[in-house]
RNA sequence: GCCGAAGUGGCGGAAUUGGCAGACGCGACGGUCUCAAACACCGUUGGGCGUUAAGCCCGUGCCGGUUCGAGUCCGGCCUUCGGCACCA
């Protein structure tokens, strides 16, 4: 057998024999321990890039590891189908973004099958297939019974360049997360998810395995902040309820010197005097043109207005002027403020740009407190200038102005988070339809379930108007209402298509139900997922949506356990070889079909896995392919030769302990994605392998352990080129479904150890001692030594540190 | 500005709890095979000193500290990358 190692000769044939075998078929009637292994389901952009296989390799890798180890792993593969792009190109180009949709698909499944991923193929799923977004429209309708899907107007991030609405999550920076847009506020009655409700318990991450980068981003996104909403009453005729603020800063409240609302909160219409209407006018005005990017600037002075009408302080009944400025927003806690500007920066840069009154009411060891401040401070030692409270020491200083305005009527104290409900809806065609119908009678009624899919109708005109192209279509839009029978008009929005990904991993447990998402045994089987892979780009969107409607699913009876991901893993981001972006326009895209063409699958995946831990990305250059390819060559050549004659028995007990220690590393890398240093371990054992053929070989049944187990070690890394060899070796199909090798710890063990000998911390000399040699004899050993003497000059030695089996250091 | 991660040969990167720095690979150099090249295989390869050799010194971003011993721990800086950023 010994021809030439050929990628292309042996690749194509295994990939088709385990598809037409279904070696990886996952099944549910099987009493094997499951294991969910999820990757994220990629966007069918049209080709398949090196990203991908960035992402997949090392994914189907783990995978293939948990299967050979015993498990009865379920490793899907899908595509998140609706989407811009698609839409994009129908605007473009006059395709129609179903088929250009369906055709992307059609090239991307081919390209991941040459990859030989292990997927389970029958467990595929499109997103934009009406058999999948039928369901996710039956999500839609479960929350909206549970009270969890609501419309409502509100302050909404709009996109010009995508002309349609976001999600908080899907802006950055002010940008637009997909066009890079300024993003502009408009005022829409839109559709939400009240994902606020979880905002508490998706600080959680107490069980789960996720990075601590993504729990803090989570954390950070949700934003808990703890204090109190004040009243301060209004002086003002016909304004009967008191402005409520939020603080988290309530002992200070002796020193609010101002209040400052939001120019789009709902009050300052009616408070604002004859006086100033007409300056408060043109200042809101002047606000709703500054996009999002210049209004977050902290760079930037802070303007605002004076309202003419005052506010009551509740404890004191001091008058402070009511303004309204754009450094408070309205989406954040009640969208007002008392300004205290001895103790917070920005109301004090606010206080010193409008000549507005500072008083301290904390003292300070640095600061002289009755000499006009020249910034505001936040830590304080005791209450000042607060009547009752003066003198209580700031650790106290919260809990007791709480207190007392719980007594008196004046507050309470309260929480609030950063996070905003997630809208959901979109003025754009390519998306799942919102099930809901609207009733001049009966209001909005939702689409009953058995009306389901709400199937989004064909040939429609895409040109972005603000408005979604199904609004249209007449015989679309007219529908009787399910409730009354009355015309009616459907929802002409469609959902965000994070919507699609956020149960994606429960459709996999039973991808072809036409009854329900998924059957309660195949839930309870497979869920939640056993390990989640993919990028960090989507810490707080996918991520955090798909916690919240596993909650949500949770709550209503339909999963079990808290979380849908036990573990999660974030692989890094792969660049070109000139470590920027691969981008055409730079030309340093390396193309994966390139790759496979040259090298095979085995060692394009093998290639991405050795650069560098898993997690860290980084600049990939096929510089380092050679390496990859004479390691499969040398693997080939041990495997397919056959065994030396003779057989030393120390080389054969050195071959077994090296064999063993492979197992044991590779087996804890794998566990720990650590991909590049198991194939340094790998490699390490091909060339013991070589090494003990040359030198006069070992025994023979020592010789096929190591091959074998060698083989078996490599399978998941390099899946062809394993299976071919086992089956060369006469081994029975399939080395995939082989038993991944024990380690035994006994095989490892040394006869004899090597100690470093040092002298005050330097290394001067190695002994060979037998294992388990005593401090005792070690000592003796090394003091024996020349060239130990030559540096302890005869002195004696101060102190001796032995670490058994490593070292000895002599302190002279 | 705040939070987090990282900084190791010409390059990608290794290194349990502090215990032989540079595993594995690329590249480079030398060699085997070959008419030659490719392929393949073998050897050397952190820097400096040492004619050879034995050996010695320096070396993990910078400065200092703890320790018998520091890439690893502590303090203070510098740089890079990621995230957040008027959130009251």
């Amino acid at each position: 057998m010994p021809d030439r190692y050929d990628p292309h000769a042996i690749e194509p044939k295994w990939r088709e024999r385990w598809l037409a075998d279904g070696v990886y078929r996952a099944r549910d009637d099987d009493e094997r321990p499951p294991w969910y292994a999820l990757t994220m389901f990629p966007y069918p952009s049209g080709d398949l890039h090196t990203g991908h296989w960035y992402a997949m390799a090392p994914s189907d890798a783990a995978a293939r590891f948990r299967r050979m180890q015993g498990y009865n792993v379920l490793f899907p593969i899908g595509f998140d189908a609706f989407g811009l792009p698609a839409e994009n190109a129908a605007i473009q180009r006059g395709v129609d973004p179903r088929e250009w949709t369906y055709g992307n698909i059609e090239r991307m499944r081919e390209q991941l099958r040459a990859m030989g991923a292990g997927f389970d193929w029958e467990r595929e799923i499109v997103s934009c297939d009406p058999e999948y977004y039928r369901w996710t429209q039956w999500w839609f309708l479960k929350l909206y019974e549970r009270g969890l899907a609501y419309r409502a107007g509100a302050a909404a991030n709009w996109c010009p360049g995508c002309q349609t609405v976001l999600a908080n999550e899907q802006v950055k920076d002010g940008l637009c997360d997909r066009s890079d847009d300024p993003v502009e506020r408009r005022f829409l009655t839109q559709w939400f998810f009240r994902i606020t409700a979880y905002a508490e318990e998706l600080l959680d991450f107490g069980g789960m395995d996720w990075p601590e980068r993504i729990q803090t981003m989570q954390r950070n996104w949700i934003g808990r902040s703890e204090g109190a909403n004040l009243r301060f009453p209004v002086d003002v005729a016909g304004v009967d309820e008191p402005l409520s603020v939020f603080t988290t800063r309530p002992d200070t409240v002796y020193g609010a010197t101002f209040m400052v609302l939001a120019p789009e909160h709902e009050l300052v219409g009616r408070i604002t005097t004859e006086g100033q209407r007409e300056a408060v006018e043109a200042y809101v005005a002047a606000t709703s043109r500054v996009t999002e990017v210049e209004r977050l600037s902290t760079e930037r002075e802070k303007t605002g207005v004076f309202t003419g009408t005052y506010a009551l302080n509740p404890f004191n009944g001091a008058r402070i002027p009511i303004w309204i400025a754009d450094y408070v927003l309205v989406t954040y806690g009640t969208g007002a403020i008392m300004a205290v500007p001895a103790h917070d920066e920005r109301d004090f840069a606010f206080a010193r740009d409008h000549g507005l009154d500072v008083i301290p009411v904390f003292d300070h060891p640095d600061i002289d407190v009755n000499a006009p401040l020249e910034a505001a401070f936040t830590e304080g030692g005791a209450m000042i200038n607060s009547g009752p409270f003066d003198g209580t020491p700031a650790s106290e200083a919260i809990p007791a102005v709480v207190a007392h305005a719980e007594a008196e009527g004046a507050g309470t104290g309260a929480v609030t988070y950063r996070l905003r409900d997630w809208l959901i809806s979109r003025q754009r065609y390519w998306g799942t339809p919102i099930p809901m119908i609207h009733c001049e009678a009966c209001g909005v009624v939702p689409v009953p379930e058995g009306d389901l899919p709400v199937l989004l109708p064909e040939n429609v005109h895409f040109e972005p108007t603000g408005q979604s192209p199904l609004t249209r279509i007449e015989e679309w839009v007219n529908v009787e209402c399910p409730q009354c029978g009355a015309a009616a008009r459907r929802e002409t929005d469609t959902l965000d298509t994070f919507m699609c990904s956020s149960w994606y991993q429960m459709r996999y447990v039973d991808p072809h139900n036409p009854e329900r998402p998924f059957s309660a045994g195949t839930m309870r089987q497979w869920l939640p997922v056993d390990i989640y892979t993919g990028g960090a780009e989507h810490a707080v969107m996918h991520l955090l949506y798909t916690r919240f409607f596993w909650k949500a699913a949770r709550d209503m009876g339909i999963v079990e356990g808290d979380e849908p991901m036990k573990r999660l893993f974030n692989q890094g981001i792969i660049l070109g070889p000139d470590g920027f972006r691969m981008s055409k326009s730079r030309g340093n895209v390396v193309a994966p079909d390139d790759q496979l063409e040259a090298h095979g699958s085995d060692a394009f995946r093998c290639q991405l896995m050795f650069i560098g831990p898993w997690d860290q990305g980084g600049p990939y250059n096929p510089s380092g392919m050679p390496g990859i390819v004479r390691w499969l060559n040398r693997l080939w050549s041990v495997a397919a030769e056959p065994p030396p004659a003779g057989g030393d028995a120390a080389a054969s007990r050195e071959l077994t302990a090296a064999t063993q220690r492979a197992i044991r590393d590779v087996t804890e890398d794998l566990d720990g994605f650590r991909f590049n240093t198991a194939i340094a371990r790998l490699m390490e054992l091909t060339t013991a392998l070589a090494r003990a053929r040359e030198s006069g070989g070992v025994d023979g049944a020592t010789w096929d352990r190591s091959v074998e187990t060698l083989i078996l070690l490599t399978a998941p890394l390099a899946p062809h080129i394993a299976e071919e060899l086992w089956e060369r070796r006469g081994q029975p199909y399939s080395v995939h479904l082989r038993a991944w090798p024990e380690f035994d710890e006994a095989l490892v063990a040394e006869e004899t150890v090597e100690i470093v000998v040092q002298v005050n911390g330097k290394v001067r000399d190695r002994l060979t001692l037998p294992a388990g040699a005593t401090e005792a004899a070690a000592r003796e050993r090394a003091l024996a030594s020349e060239r130990v003497q030559a540096w302890t000059e005869g002195k004696e030695p101060r102190r001796v540190i032995y670490v058994p089996g490593k070292l000895l250091n002599i302190v002279v």
